[in-house]
DNA sequence: TGGACGATCCCCT
DNA sequence: GGGGATCGTCCAT
């Protein structure tokens, strides 16, 4: 069953931990992609590493929206990530995809990320484990920003429940401020979660 | 108007 | 484990 819009407008961490398990829906053609959220990040109001710390702006306005939109960002020069708005409108909070185990689709997924088979069969989880990797996968540019995930585009379907006592919790990763919070959360033990928050730059 | 810096990835050693 | 690719965004002149 698509998740409606009560699921979203909860408190970030709530939500951020809640979505893993969960099975995130992309239509695109004629083609049904699908995959389990197994890694994410939740970024908040007064949280020095989220893009909404200094107030809105051109680039971080959706995350200021209501919850349950999708906010897609470029960096890197080369790559999207996509976060699903929480909290209530006017305050800018998100969590992060940070990686997904593929179900549905995973010739296409290949496909949008130009790998080849074999390379693939050899590291198979190359495919979608990290934010870039998710999005380049699912096709996630920048027209989606902004979509709505109670619409039929891209939405979130029920999946299996992660009890707490299998959910990971660490720092986040590639920040180099607010190393502090521990609000990055997977599911302990999955093979397609992108890594662990080692090293940071800076 | 310009310069510094990324919520990353991939290839090289 | 390290560094280069590559450009949009933001803030300081």
């Amino acid at each position: 069953m698509k998740l409606s819009h009560s699921f979203y407008s909860r408190p970030t961490l709530t939500v951020a931990k809640d979505i893993l398990g969960k099975i995130i829906v992309r239509k695109f053609g004629t083609h049904t992609l699908a995959g389990k959220i197994v890694e994410v990040e939740a970024y908040r109001q007064n949280d020095p590493a989220s893009h909404s710390f200094r107030g809105m702006t051109g680039r971080n306005k959706i995350m200021f929206n209501q919850s349950g939109m999708l906010y897609v960002y470029f960096t890197y020069g080369m790559h999207f990530c996509a976060n699903i708005v929480t909290a209530e409108e006017g305050i800018g909070e998100a969590v992060l995809i940070r990686a997904i185990e593929p179900i549905d689709g995973i010739n296409i997924m290949m496909k949008n990320r130009n790998v080849d088979e074999k390379l693939t069969s050899a590291k198979k989880h190359d495919l979608t484990n990290g934010p870039a990797k998710f999005c380049q996968a699912f096709y996630i540019t920048r027209p989606e920003n902004g979509i709505d995930l109670c619409g039929n585009e891209i939405f979130l379907m029920d999946g299996e429940k992660i009890p707490s006592h299998a959910i990971g919790v660490s720092s986040r990763i590639g920040i180099s401020v607010g190393v502090e919070k521990k609000w990055r959360f997977y599911i302990k033990g999955n093979e397609w979660v992108s890594k662990s928050p080692t090293k940071h730059k800076r």
